[in-house]
DNA sequence: ATTGAAAATTCAAGCTC
DNA sequence: GAGCTTGAATTTTCAAT
């Protein structure tokens, strides 16, 4: 997509909008003296160009009963089967987060279990059967922060 | 916080809002039979008791100017020095998400750079200055899916 | 959970540069 | 035309019930 443009008006729309997606536009107007129109028009804009990707509610995974996190890298036995194994982790609801990287691992994946044993059954009964290949996991005891990209 | 008890109006409104922050509250009335008042209600309560963590904007990374993504794992040196890593990491803003793990690393960091020449300079100039020991970095080619946990 | 009132969002014109 | 404002219909929010 490559940098943009943005005005000062775009850009205090991004951040109180990263911060807060149901922030009144209202308050963003008034800040920046435009009309909660003009605001909206911005948002409009911005969401249509796809520098806006959504608005997301964020759920507290252990209120849904999924007290373990954890990373998995997967070394893939043949990189051609890398599609498939993509779309059998996408069926894996427990599967949150999936990336094709270089490096260590062929395959990053971020998921969530209720508890170790559902983290161990989930390793064993689901992906040591799609043919992955090996495995290393990571259980993450904390997450210490999570943010978005600064802006501009 | 371990899981409780959520009737239907509580898993629509969860479901609902996890695809979409804005969603009208009144869409979500009329799809479960009440007032918008009483949506409005429930969002209340389960944001005050932390089951929905705030409302986001995904921002696109790319548009601003952020083209290259990477996992870098930590091997502390001492792993009592672990809270003044954390420490410092917060304050580079490309670092975008950061976990305490056991596994492999000590720590998982998730970052963005505006390309691979910003990215090594941020690894040489800002990890490896801090005293956090060795790092390994893995690339993130594409962002296969992301999602949350499931409601239910 | 509902009602009703105040504030905010959203959309369609219309105005200005 | 791009980008704003105004005004009206819908929606959100809050207090009272």
């Amino acid at each position: 997509m490559g940098r943009q443009q943005y005005d000062s008006l775009d850009r205090k729309i991004l951040e109180m909008l990263t911060e807060n997606a149901r922030v009144p536009f209202l308050e963003i107007a008034r800040e920046c003296n435009v009309s909660g129109a003009a605001v909206h028009q911005r948002i409009q804009k911005l969401t249509a160009s796809g520098v806006i990707n959504g608005f997301e509610s964020l759920i507290n995974p252990s209120a849904m009963g999924y007290e373990t996190c954890a990373y998995v890298g997967f070394f893939l036995n043949e990189p051609s089967s890398y599609e498939t194994v993509v779309e059998q982790l996408r069926h894996i609801p427990e599967v949150v987060e999936c990336h094709y990287t270089t490096g260590k691992y062929d395959l990053l994946v971020k998921l969530y279990a209720r508890n170790n044993a559902h983290m161990l059954q989930i390793i064993r009964d689901n992906f040591q059967t799609i043919g992955a290949g090996r495995t290393e996991t990571l259980i993450s005891f904390k997450e210490e922060f999570r943010r978005q990209v600064p802006i501009e």
